[in-house]
DNA sequence: ACCATCTAATCC
DNA sequence: GGATTAGATGGT
């Protein structure tokens, strides 16, 4: 039975932020799926028995071999394994043995591999949240200015209509078209061919267009 | 088969 | 001598 992918994603959780996969494993108790904890092997020890597992380490050629084999295919058939045991002049076993580890440690390896693809992800996305932030602040800063800008445009012209021979106050003391922009919730007056007079319950503004 | 774990061997 | 690696074991 092959692992599916949501139990991937757990074994990956489980690895990089076992806080989260404790809460999630939590969960799935809590929806009533039973995880039972995996029971500790008993240590071997009987009274005076020295258990003496000597391990043999293989040669060279027995290695190349093995992981020329595992390159092929990382299953091993019992065909192949009673083929490789023969050719290598192993036990059987220890040739399921040494595939099994070599698989655990080709895991561990792409594990380890989508670990660093991710936090590198995930450094580049901190920068660009921080430039993007940086480049909110900009412009948060350039309208303001601009605001401050317009407020004091509008003060200078207000200035300029209290006086009568300004040039200026002629476009005021001519007939206004009128313009209910009630949808944006505003009022706009015409003021000339590009110039257009817009006021609202917050704030004035005056726009300009290139004709 | 897969996994956690043990442990001899090896590395530094 | 502590850390790492790689056969090996036993539980699921």
């Amino acid at each position: 039975m092959s692992s599916s992918k949501v139990d991937d994603q757990m074994e990956l959780i489980s690895h990089f932020y076992p806080h989260i996969y404790a809460q999630l494993a939590q969960e799935q108790v809590s929806l009533g799926e039973k995880m039972e904890p995996r029971r500790r092997r008993k240590k071997k020890k009987s009274e005076g028995e020295v258990v003496m597992r000597k391990r043999k380490l293989l040669s060279e050629e027995q290695v190349n071999l093995l992981e020329r084999s595992f390159g092929d295919e990382h299953k091993l058939e019992m065909e192949r394994k009673a083929k490789l045991a023969s050719e290598l002049g192993l036990d059987p076993h220890q040739v399921a043995v040494w595939f099994q580890n070599r698989r655990a440690r080709w895991k561990n390896k792409k594990i380890e591999e989508e670990y660093s693809k991710l936090k590198t992800q995930h450094e580049t996305t901190i920068i660009e949240k921080y430039r993007l932030e940086t480049e909110v602040l900009k412009m948060k800063e350039q309208l303001c200015e601009a605001e401050m800008e317009i407020q004091k445009l509008l003060l200078e012209r207000k200035s300029d209509i209290s006086s009568n021979n300004s040039p200026i106050s002629s476009i005021f003391s001519m007939e206004q078209q009128h313009f209910d922009l009630g949808e944006f919730g505003m009022e706009g007056k015409l003021m000339d061919d590009n110039m257009f007079f817009v006021a609202d319950n917050q704030s004035t503004y005056i726009t300009l267009w290139d004709n």
